[in-house]
DNA sequence: AATATCCCTACTAAGAAAGTAGGATTGTAG
DNA sequence: CTACAATCCTACTTTCTTAGTAGGGATATT
């Protein structure tokens, strides 16, 4: 059960973007290079960030991205939807009627338990958080 | 990020087994029958739960699986490294060293937590905790 | 008009997941 | 002692996902 790169990299990219001032935009290209990632690939991600209304984009010369709500706003769990996709690690969790056992099944709660904890540090963290760690060495 | 069918079988797998007279052997067969698992499938599952001692083998007639502790001994979380590996959903959770940047960077703090509230519940649940759900109903 | 940026779509190579398949080995019951 | 039912072992296959690569189109700034 690994964490993909996309949810990785998009961590990474949105503290590069928490640390530019909320006016200024980067580039894809800045961000890569700075976070070794693939330029191509960030560009994707990226790309679904800002369909999901995470960062907004500036196109043409000098453009770039930039956070379109305060860091402190943006959680961590909504990036997680965005680019891993559900926080429930088993299908049934979320619906129910995807296992005709679901009501009976005594993993199911367990697997429920899971995804509540998950959820909660998700929750819990924002990308602001994840700034002032930064800040703080 | 989801679970394997190997993790959700398995646990199931042992549910079954716990429901048993611990003295007794289960075939593959019928615990495939009952929950629904491909027997060759599960053949293989089983051979990993007793490579990893949570469950003991009889071979030969009338042969079978039995759990190998009482059920109230083994927890999910044994039968979650077993099955589907490590917990840390990033590597760098539990092996710093495989990324330089390690101790600078601010999302490992939270891939860490994500670890242990995963491992909290998994430790906390047994098998007998899943039996006795089963029998609440 | 040139250029730097985002935008969009398609493709690919490698690996993992979820089984399928076929038989070898072993212990027991008749 | 023989047939059989079980585990054991290894290889194969098919499908899906991941992690990119590639190439160009649209757009705004200088």
């Amino acid at each position: 059960m690994r964490l993909s790169t996309k949810a990785r990299y998009g961590a990474r990219a949105l503290v590069d973007l928490a640390l530019a001032r909320p006016e200024d935009t980067t580039c894809v290209r800045d961000i890569a290079e700075r976070q070794c990632i693939s330029p191509k690939y960030l560009e994707q991600i990226m790309a679904r960030l800002k369909a999901a209304g995470l960062v907004k984009a500036l196109r043409g010369r000098h453009g770039g991205y930039a956070l379109s709500r305060p860091a402190a706003s943006i959680t961590i769990k909504e990036l997680f939807e965005v680019l891993e996709g559900p926080v429930a690690a088993v299908e049934c969790v979320d619906d129910p009627a995807s296992c005709p056992m679901s009501d009976v099944c005594p993993t199911r709660e367990t697997w429920v338990q899971m995804k509540q904890a998950l959820q909660n540090v998700l929750e819990q963290t924002s990308v602001q958080d994840l700034v002032d760690r930064e800040n703080q060495r």
